[in-house]
DNA sequence: CATAGGCCCGAGAGCGCTCTCACGCAAAGC
DNA sequence: GCTTTGCGTGAGAGCGCTCTCGGGCCTATG
């Protein structure tokens, strides 16, 4: 408590201008003179001011904030502490809120209740949400009430969002895995409400078929255990599967240990490829070669066009899924 | 945009009672009748009012929020992304937050200035912060300028802090490998700067002397990378090595790949234990023994001690460290 | 019956900022 | 010469809330 925190007040009087005069060069507003903009911004370096968000976020009805939204399912905080995921958007936003000198908050809100208490979330009025895992109800529900919403994951079309090529990525997984020679590919996908899951069982199925392959598949949670329990399950049912696509890296980490568990080797009894390039994917041993989801680069750019202003309805920002290669498929 | 939003006016207006009396029902703070309050009460829930976060912060000059800072080193987001301990903290923070409806700022600073810009954000008076990963001097200066601060790892003893028992820990990990009959156990350290690390080697070296045992380490960066590289060092320097402490999970992960990639088996020639039990643990393969830190529970108790008001200086909280055997060690 | 002491209550003064609005003054147009 | 345009400016009215303070009532006490 250094006890003396200066008020705009003060740096308009010790400028000898008006507050207003001395708002407008603080928020880099027109209609000050370069000689005012000189002046105040000489003293607000030496009283080293900083202006207090609460005031200004009450007197202008807009807080310098972006809200993450992350959907917790059952248990309290859901994948939030669990899937690398979350930390990958929040590291993502960060060095661009940063700059833009604007806060992040974070909310983790019901399943269930999801629309209701995130609309209590945006009456706080930030700059706007980023929905970190918003199924495509909510985000849309969410977004006709308060426009400045993104979304990194699928939704109706209508709401702005960051579009990874999932399909796309799954497709050129199970090209890869063919590519190599294996011809019975089985796929691990995610849950079947999950967005993201869809659009990459879908890249998968498309896949087979165009390869004239047949499909084999299990669903699992995107968690380790159920990639785990879902390759067990598939090995036990089709012993001579080759090759797995693993719609998750987490899932894909628990394949290949079921693979292990079974007596066979990755790569070479079975090849597996995982999904989003996350920390799981490189923990796994062997490493796994997964189809990398760009999530930094989709958040920081979600943070900038909630930065820049209003979404248009349906904004889309597309991102490439790529392949990025290392032990566990064998070349 | 719903549109209208009532204010606290707009209650007090309804209910027929003076905005103070209003306020007072809707904090519950004392002088207010039963009378008075159940009469704002029905009309808070009719309305559906929800106070202006912003005012409210304005005219009380506390904001109901817990900042979480994260150093960042050298690359802007530092461990934020990769290392699965800052979604443990957040996630432990998350449901205690929502209870006593506060939010959470994330901050990511400079290492080098990180004093000077959490000095910033203290400026904004929330009701603390969790400091997740700071180093002692910087938690110390900024403990003594603003209160209101609580460490999650090892400080300067003036510094309200979750003390986790990191010595404890490394000390039975060694015990543990030891009964099962290992006598070669190296150890792979943490930064040489990091207080955890710092405490985690002090329980190695105890262990080991206490043992009769000989002391072999080398030092690694708490990532994947660091735990790989420096297990094949120490497997090229000291062939016969038949055990690992690993200072960290993601470190552990490393290694158990390392040993793989000699050719020796994970646990039958080398056991692995790692330290956390973060989502590394289990993405491992073989899944890793490890030394569970409550990163949750510790993250949980400092939400509540900074809710609660200004946590006492030299305020400590002990958490154990417990074993989780999974694969990594032989039975 | 008078006084003291609780307990509720409402009026009102801010908190630090943004933003509208009207005004002064210069340059430009008739 | 006088009106128009325009920019830079400052006064002042809030934004929605908290919190102090004095006052009214109602009960306990002498």
């Amino acid at each position: 408590m250094t006890g003396f925190r200066p008020t705009i007040d003060d740096v308009a009087r010790a400028a000898g201008v008006s507050r207003a005069a001395a708002s407008r060069v603080v928020n880099n507003a027109p209609g000050a003179s370069e000689l005012t903009r000189a002046r105040v911004r000489a003293v607000v370096a030496e009283l080293g001011y900083q202006p207090n968000e609460s005031a200004r976020a009450l007197a202008s009805g807009r807080r310098r904030a972006v809200d993450v939204i992350a959907v917790t399912s059952g248990n309290r905080t859901g994948r939030l502490g669990t899937h690398p995921y979350f930390s990958r958007v929040l590291a993502g936003m960060m060095p661009v809120l940063e700059s833009a000198d604007a806060q992040l908050r974070l909310h983790a809100v019901g399943r269930e209740a999801a629309a209701d208490a995130v609309e209590e979330i945006a009456a706080d009025a930030t700059l706007g949400m980023v929905l970190a895992d918003a199924t495509p109800a909510v985000a849309a529900r969410l977004y006709r009430r308060c426009r400045r919403v993104v979304s990194m994951v699928p939704t109706a079309a209508s709401v702005p969002g960051m579009e990874a090529d999932n399909t796309g990525g799954a497709h050129a997984a199970v090209a890869e895995l063919h590519r190599l020679g294996r011809r019975r590919i089985a796929a691990i996908h995610g849950p079947a409400d999950n967005p993201c899951a869809i659009d990459r069982r879908l890249g998968y199925r498309r896949a087979v078929e165009e390869l004239g392959l047949t499909a084999v598949g299990a669903d699992g949670d995107f968690h380790r255990e159920g990639g785990y329990a879902a390759a067990l399950l598939l090995l036990e049912q089709e012993p001579a599967i080759d090759a797995m696509f693993v719609a998750c890296d987490l899932m894909a980490a628990g394949a290949v240990q079921a693979v292990t568990a079974t007596g066979r080797r990755v790569p070479e009894d079975v090849s597996v490829i995982g999904f989003d390039d996350s920390i799981a994917a490189v923990c796994a041993n062997p490493p796994l070669t997964t189809m990398r989801l760009p999530v930094e680069e989709m958040a920081a750019a979600a943070t900038r066009l909630l930065l820049e202003g209003n979404p248009g309805p349906g904004h889309r920002q597309r991102f490439p899924v790529e392949l990025v290669t290392r032990q566990s498929t064998q070349n």
